[in-house]
RNA sequence: GCCACCUUAGCUCAGCUGGUUAGAGCACCUGUUUUGUAAACAGGGGGUCGUCGGUUCGAAUCCGACAGGUGGCUCCA
């Protein structure tokens, strides 16, 4: 860490020490429980009963704050023993701390991985006693606390509160519920107001507001929550999608294939889902049968019955699936949010079987499209290889892991992709590698991923037979390179703040009259006829509103293409288009035949490209 | 599921501490206009103020339940 960023963690701290002072100022029966700093603040975590603390408090806080930092109060360490301290927190009625004071002191190592009481930060690493732990005191507020701190309560920088949520006690859903405080803190005015800049131009892109303003989807109460309906628009970015992804695999050997929606749920008591998952399932009544049935939570069982249909031989193997198929899961209702978090969740998966030794070159096939597509979508990648560690959480042999991580490594590195590993990452079923797109305003979502799986193999009892005429269990690779189309929706709106390349775009190509004269409409007519024959998506503006007006409306539907029809157009037979700035290589734009034209942009959506050559 | 906040026309929002037929802009419809690269003009239709219940002489406004949404917590095969 250098002096800079130890400095401005010394100030978030200082400033959630602030916080909780003014908040125990105002609401003296406030019980703190820990405030470390976070990712770009800090926030504290208080109960105050009965009393429930609204955004419309922050004024006041924020007031108290800031007599706290004019009155540049010293923070002054101190340590004490733990017995002093428990009974300091008991007389200070501060039962939280009372309770970390009581864990710290009764097992240094074991707390130690409690990120609580690794905030509080009394303890190390080791297995030493607890003697001391250290206290923070400005003012005449003392508070249980590692810190560092700075000097004074001057300073701090420059702060705002944000938000109050809710959080469970240590994380915990039996504990009882407190507010979580949160702010976000600079060194500077000028760092927090990009920050806060940063977060309106997310809110700008938010792919719920522009699933509304381009008309991509929506959703109804009488559907339900969590369940999106996508209008033709937002339909052609799925499909475009979807049709994409498919693609990049069918070349490699994947076949389609197709599995009902909704089944029995004998078949996720053989796979182990019932019993892991069971209550995410949403369950279906048969009114003819006495089937229990339920909606797919996952297509992987399906997939391993039709490769099951079958006697295989080594000779068949590698067999691909390619299925891109919605999947339902009744998350809570708290977990749901726009197209990230939805109860109808497509996804454009695959699975191979192969052979152990395969499975390079099978990892191999599917790091390439992954890179593909994300180099098309223009999205940075990098993966995390999550590996399993020492606990006897994980299933299969030790030797397949061993070899499989190697071989998941090996692939990413022979690829050139930038990659970090961690350990414990893995499914319980074998190890995986997940993809990590950054979006353009920086942030990192997790979209793809390419999963081996030993289990399912064995619990379906699949088999091929070698060369010896033994049978033998072939290894599953799971893999999704969209993720989820909602999810990647969500990512990829707010990437591109809905300017879609030509190849996604639900529309391509307007065509605008000048006026409604019969020979200008039957022109525009005629050339959007010829637009379509090309496979364009172009629709005709010959609506009665002034040129400039449409153009508006045109600009405002992020159209790449908008063409003008009027007497110039039909004299000539040629037009100069109005092209979407982000695609522009030059602003200059000759003008150029309707076929070249209709032409140049279908081949610029059949490759794909981000840019125009127009 | 839990905590906090929110829900007024298709969209964005106004409506002060409860008081006669709830407003605006955009969108939509009709008419006038025949438009040349980011908003022509005029008129009109549209809301049982999320739903249900309660308090009150009187509720968009206060209280409760439910639904939906937002930010978190927990979870995420």
């Amino acid at each position: 860490m250098s002096d800079n960023t130890d400095n401005l963690h010394a100030m978030r701290h200082s400033l959630a020490h602030i916080m909780a002072t003014a908040v125990t100022t105002i609401w003296p029966e406030a019980k703190l429980g820990v405030g470390p700093v976070v990712e770009n603040g800090f926030y504290y975590d208080i109960d105050l009963g009965d009393v429930s603390i609204s955004e419309d408090d922050f004024p006041k806080i924020e007031a108290e704050m800031k007599q706290i930092i004019k009155a540049k109060q010293a923070f002054e360490r101190s340590e004490m023993a733990v017995d002093t301290a428990i009974a300091w927190a008991k007389d200070s009625n501060q039962p939280y701390k009372e309770e970390l004071l009581n864990d710290l002191k009764r097992a240094g190592t074991t707390i130690a991985k409690d990120l609580d009481a690794r905030e509080l930060g009394t303890i190390t690493d080791g297995d030493s006693q607890v003697e001391n732990v250290s206290f923070y005191t400005n003012g005449n507020f003392t508070d249980l606390c590692r810190g560092p701190h700075v000097e004074h309560t001057g300073k701090v920088g420059a702060f705002k509160l944000m938000r109050v949520a809710g959080a469970y006690w240590r994380g915990n859903e039996k504990n009882p519920q407190m507010q979580r405080l949160y702010g976000v803190a600079f060194e500077t005015p000028k760092e927090l107001r990009a920050h806060l800049e940063m977060l309106e131009e997310a809110k700008k892109r938010d792919h719920r507001k522009l699933g509304v303003e381009l008309d991509l989807f929506i959703f109804s109460d009488m559907v339900g929550s969590g369940l999106p309906l996508f209008t033709p628009r937002g339909t052609v970015l799925r499909e475009e999608l979807s049709n994409y992804s498919n693609e990049l695999r069918e070349v490699q050997g994947f076949q389609k294939v197709w599995v009902p929606h909704v089944t029995k749920k004998d078949l996720y008591e053989a796979s182990g889902h019932w019993a892991k998952f069971g209550d995410e399932l949403f369950q279906v009544k048969s009114q003819e049968t006495s089937d229990e049935l339920v909606m797919k939570p996952m297509n992987c069982p399906h997939h391993t019955r039709i490769y099951a249909s079958q006697q295989r031989s080594y000779r068949d193997l590698p067999i691909r699936y390619l299925e891109t198929t919605t999947v339902y899961r009744d998350e809570k209702s708290g977990e749901l949010g726009g197209l990230s978090r939805v109860r109808s969740i497509t996804q454009d998966d695959s699975h191979v079987f192969c052979r152990d030794d395969q499975i390079k070159e099978e990892i191999d096939k599917l790091l390439q499209a992954a890179i593909d597509l994300y180099s098309t979508v223009d999205m940075k990648l990098r993966v995390r290889l999550s590996y399993r560690d020492d606990s006897d959480a994980y299933l299969g042999a030790e030797e397949l892991w061993e070899s499989a991580q190697k071989q998941l490594k090996q692939a990413v590195v022979s690829n050139g992709m930038d990659y970090f590993e961690e350990a414990g990452e893995a499914a319980f079923y074998g190890p995986k590698i997940d993809f990590m797109a950054t979006d353009a305003i920086g942030r990192e979502h997790q979209v793809a991923t390419v999963q081996l799986d030993f289990v399912q193999p064995a619990r379906f009892g699949l088999e091929y037979t070698d060369e010896q005429n033994n049978a033998i269990q072939p290894v599953m690779i799971h893999c999704a390179l969209l993720g989820s189309i909602e999810r990647f929706l969500s990512v990829y709106i707010e990437h591109t703040a809905g300017k879609f390349p030509v190849w996604l775009a639900p529309e391509q190509v307007r065509l605008i009259t000048v006026n409604q004269e019969e020979s200008t409409v039957l022109f525009a007519e005629a050339a959007k006829k010829k637009a379509k024959e090309l496979g364009l998506r172009v629709t005709a503006d010959n609506s009665n509103e002034s040129v400039g007006k449409k153009i508006r409306n045109s600009v405002m539907d992020k159209v790449p293409y908008t063409v003008v029809i009027g007497e110039k157009e039909i004299a000539t037979n040629e037009l100069v288009p109005r092209v979407r700035p982000d695609l522009e290589v030059s602003t200059e734009h000759d003008s150029i035949s309707f076929d070249n034209f209709f032409g140049t942009v279908a081949n610029e959506a059949k490759a794909r490209v981000s840019k125009t050559s127009l």
